[in-house]
DNA sequence: GCCCGATATTGAACATGTTCAAATGCTAAA
DNA sequence: TTTAGCATTTGAACATGTTCAATATCGGGC
């Protein structure tokens, strides 16, 4: 399917992607060598550097291809939603869903974190647009909601962030079916979306509404997009 | 000074160890080779390894240092400090004090932090030992006050776990003297207090005791070293 | 003083990610 | 059809982290 109405280049390109990770599924993404994967895609070493910068490169082509798929899979699932909760439940376990196979390799894409001139990084300039993309489904959950205009904002960051950490969990997690991630999941959003709640509420809201401004301040002055 | 009083052994390895710093914070991590390291300290490539299991495990060691100066220099400095919020901050401050001058190459500690099995790993088996430790001075900070006896034990993880992410948000952050990070610290800790502050008022508490309960047990629950 | 096992040191060899100059194939303009 | 230019492909070469068999050194028991 994904081999059909390309130029030979892209099928090249195709071939390559889907050996690598065949392997990385099979072995894992350490032990998968580049000599390993053109050998199976039958090319050259050197064809995979022509398309693919890097081995890691392979896995975030991956994840902009999960991404994709997130962003379909949320606009489905979000029709007929409404409640915040709901909403970013959706967002989050569908994430999971996606992932779940391929905990194997993920681990991949945190290998630069610590390096933020690397063009992998995942909190690096270098990969500004797919942050934004990612975020930007946050914004779809949040959007239909009844949030204030400033939590519209900043929240989709958190959440990203937030889900970000879920991920590194995931990749941890032994369970069946990664059931505890999904339930940290479900704790993580039930915090976020009462503790939004409680600003609702007449009574406590003098004593929550400075944490929630002096979070939303924490966050702006943190963000790695905006600031200085 | 730290070349006296040794085996011949001990000697060569803290000059390697020395001379891989010296590297490191002139060059930054990835440029610098192995066998410039070698060079620097006058000893065959070879003799690096069988000192040091990794290049990255210099930068461990390197890490285990730190955390004894910490130590120290919390003990020193916690005396006569009684507050939570003042005897965090001595913790989290004299930690990034410490570190100040090696951004360039901390980010190596977090290499494998997508790397479940690797001996490196942040959030591996292989740091049990460092992350006990590094665990244990927030504990130390703690202990001083008079919070419930859930919150000695779950408390010092969770600031672990939060001053680790303000290690890696001060390996980016490029302003003066890294004061946004000091500043998002000190937000944090701030956040953590009053949280805890507020069980402690009649009015609000049953609002605010229930989310401490969940945080709380979300932390039991994900907690990487006890659970199954 | 001599020998032995343990410790320390060497440097070549290896594995693998990556680069690159050269060869090949393809397409569109002439 | 020919050909210039571009895309694709090749495989050897390179850089560097790491391993390892061989050698040297040392310290203590005789």
């Amino acid at each position: 399917m994904s081999t059909a109405n390309k130029s030979a280049g892209e099928k090249t390109k195709a071939v390559i992607f889907e050996k690598a990770l065949e392997l990385f599924r099979m072995r894992g993404f350490e032990v998968t060598t580049m000599r390993d994967i053109a050998r199976s895609a039958k090319v050259a070493t050197g064809a995979a550097y022509y398309y693919f910068p890097s081995k890691e490169s392979i896995v975030a082509a991956y994840y902009d291809q999960v991404q994709r798929r997130h962003a379909e899979k949320v606009r489905l699932e979000l029709s007929g939603k409404a409640g915040l909760r709901e909403r970013l439940g959706v967002a989050v376990h569908s994430k999971l869903e996606i992932l779940k196979d391929d905990r194997m390799f993920l681990g991949a894409l945190f290998r630069y974190t610590g390096d933020p001139d690397h063009p992998l990084s995942v909190f690096g300039k270098g990969t500004d647009a797919q942050r934004s993309q990612s975020v930007a489904i946050f914004q779809e959950a949040v959007a239909g909601t009844n949030v204030s205009e400033e939590l519209q904002e900043l929240l989709p960051w958190a959440l990203w962030l937030a889900h970000l950490g879920m991920i590194l969990f995931f990749i941890y997690d032994e369970t069946e079916g990664q059931q505890r991630t999904h339930k940290l999941a479900d704790g993580i959003l039930d915090l976020f979306t009462q503790l939004i709640e409680l600003t609702r509420s007449a009574l406590v809201r003098p004593f929550v509404q400075p944490f929630q401004r002096k979070i939303l301040g924490m966050l702006r002055e943190a963000g790695w997009t905006g600031g200085t």
